[in-house]
DNA sequence: CATGAATGAGGGTTCATTCAT
DNA sequence: CATGAATGAACCCTCATTCAT
């Protein structure tokens, strides 16, 4: 896995195909999500170098060579994958961002509610944040991205929604002055929970009570612990 | 990586050699740990699949067979591994439960020390915690370990510290209801830390401010954001 | 590449599209020619085996398809084009030998010009020579038509251009003697040229003087080496 | 088939193994010459890219995975072995660059001598021969090594035995002035004769009668053709 | 104890060939 | 006629594992 340049498959996320056209063609409009997702599934359950191509095309019904006409390689489908995972996340991220007239704590709960039904609400997307802890440091050209393009978009806005919580009174001082240092501590509880259901089932393990979870992360958050903060 | 019977290899933490012996015998003693600590470091870098032994071995100037002297295989010299990180840990969190007679807010706040400083505090324990939420939840055997041993008895004593806190009047009864279900959100600032500094390291950009973010943790967590708790 | 039958593809050398047709028409009967040329472009660049028929295809702005519609398969693409420059050479060769009522000087020098103009002189033909020495003999009937129709034919021609110089008194006795088991010899340095050229231009060295070494052909060709012949 | 750097395996042409040693260190010592004659054999009769190294491995009763301790991979095999066929030849022309006090005519014969006996004389080295030609110049570095180490030290050569002919009075001087240009043409029959034997031989036909072929060389080349030179 | 030669089962990648459109 | 998606058989190369020394 080398750094090189880098182009994510744009367009949507995950293309699906259209209709109207032949069944061939529309197979054929239908490949390139079909692997990503095939590719995701394998990955994520193989990790990048335990993963075998032939597995990733048998989960299509297809063979290797097909993998070939679409992607130049192995390691260009992970960084594929990994992108058609990651735009949408900023997207949304965005999609917050723009949402000016909102006090703190509004802006606060729709942040972590979009973090928790984006990235704990269902499997594959906890497998996703495990391989892109686990994976995506290896490929420094996704690092690099993932950094740029969510982390530090995400901290810019986290410490935005802060700054307006501090502003409307809502929210003290001293978490402005902290956060900024810090404004991943804020959904750190939600990525926790990714690792936490994953690893549970991993263990082979009942999953924890997501909801629960949710709630006590909110609370924590807002309230934290002392009965009377100084 | 099957699950298979697991044997963590004995007791003390990547053992070391003891003294008083001739130089064949104290290398001998000593190999092991070399081993474990160069399979760390390997693994670290490339992923399970992705470590070579060859390369293990040459890290300490032995050859692939003097591993097989120590180790069945290379599963078991991941798990061998991981035990011997994982060990300390463990006994770390029992010291702390030892620890009878004090308030629950200095309780915590020596278990949140212990959590940055073992876990965040140098670049070889964040990798290795990245490399347990990336692989060790893919060998069953690891992954179950981990939950008993460790996941379950730290959210055992942060659920205790939480209502000693609460006895005592420092902590909002509140808190104690909701972390019960999720403890480990009190230390997932500083797993979330342990990311982003790999990362960064893995985008080639510079490391982030630990203490800092260590103190931003400490602050929210114990007050909060609003200022005013309803 | 097996042996087998073979059909060599009729007649004119490389069939270049007659006129007067429509343009689908004309593209349609210039296209095996087109082929075989690129063909010949690729498999002299990259060796028979390391020959990629979608670079053939591409040479020309078509796709692989379209060459299984005009050739079986590669290596029958490999035959015609091989046939394809080894068809002229024959008919130069035919056209010498039915010159009749020249003198053995003068018939060598036109064999010797031709040999020069059409292996030498130009970078496709120096090629193909090689082409011809490093593959052909290692598909059987190709092996035995170039034997048969181009290398004995000459040998032939050659012995017959030898003794019509004895008999006129211009090539001393020995010389047939001689020749008539070596033919070839003559024309050896001419082969030799092609390789030294080739292999200069292999090793990004500039290309050597090919008007000299013909001359030194020659001249060595007539008079030989010692001052006063035994 | 890149350029890179390059070392030739030095040594003796084709080490073959010392002896009083165990039997798996002479086994260990003689494997570089084993593979690489079987490498020989194998790209002679396949081509380079029509080599397949388990072939290779078979050849000498070991595995694929054996070439991989002595070699880094298919080039530098191929390499390493046009290079041990290579190096005694250049010592074969040092010997004789080196034989001072003799007249042009007897070096001239000693050379050729030496030509024919080790190209054209036995069927591995016909191979050699087409093989390089054939294959050596698309590697960049061989095709300048045979060049610069052979070709041109041989064209040295046998300029310097044409001026000690010409200076003796044996070669008249028009030679002198013409095949400084082109010394090769000197050897180019025994080259040519490696050509035909390995083509009658793909063609499945008998091979040529190798001796009478040098007679027919050397009268060539001594007397040429015409009668009375002008 | 330690070495490193050898094995052999893959896994990534290539590419001639086929065939539905 | 031409396309290019898909196949599948190889082939290069890697590496965990074994074992004679």
């Amino acid at each position: 896995m080398r750094q090189e340049d880098f182009q994510g498959r744009d367009g949507g996320p995950i293309p699906e195909g259209r209709d109207s056209l032949g069944v061939r063609q529309r197979q054929k409009a239908a490949r390139p999500g079909q692997i990503i997702e095939a590719a995701f599934a394998e990955f994520a359950e193989k990790g990048y170098a335990g993963a075998r191509l032939e597995d990733v095309a048998r989960r299509i019904g297809v063979t290797k060579g097909t993998i070939y006409h679409y992607f130049p390689g192995k390691e260009d489908l992970f960084k594929a994958m990994v992108m058609a995972h990651l735009l949408p996340l900023i997207d949304g991220l965005k999609a917050i961002a723009a949402d000016e007239g909102t006090s703190g704590g509004t802006l606060l709960r729709l942040l972590l509610e979009q973090a928790w039904d984006n990235m704990v609400g269902n499997e594959k997307s906890r497998e996703f944040v495990r391989l892109l802890v686990g994976e995506a440091s290896r490929v420094p050209v996704l690092a690099r991205f993932f950094q740029q393009e969510l982390s530090e978009r995400a901290g810019e806005l986290i410490a935005l929604v802060i700054r307006r919580g501090v502003a409307t009174g809502e929210f003290h001082a001293e978490a402005d002055r902290h956060l900024s240092r810090f404004p991943d501590a804020i959904v750190a509880p939600a990525v926790m929970a990714c690792f936490q259901a994953v690893l549970m089932s991993g263990a082979g393990l009942p999953p924890p009570d997501i909801q629960a979870m949710k709630e006590a992360h909110l609370h924590l958050l807002l309230n934290g612990l002392l009965v009377r903060p100084a």
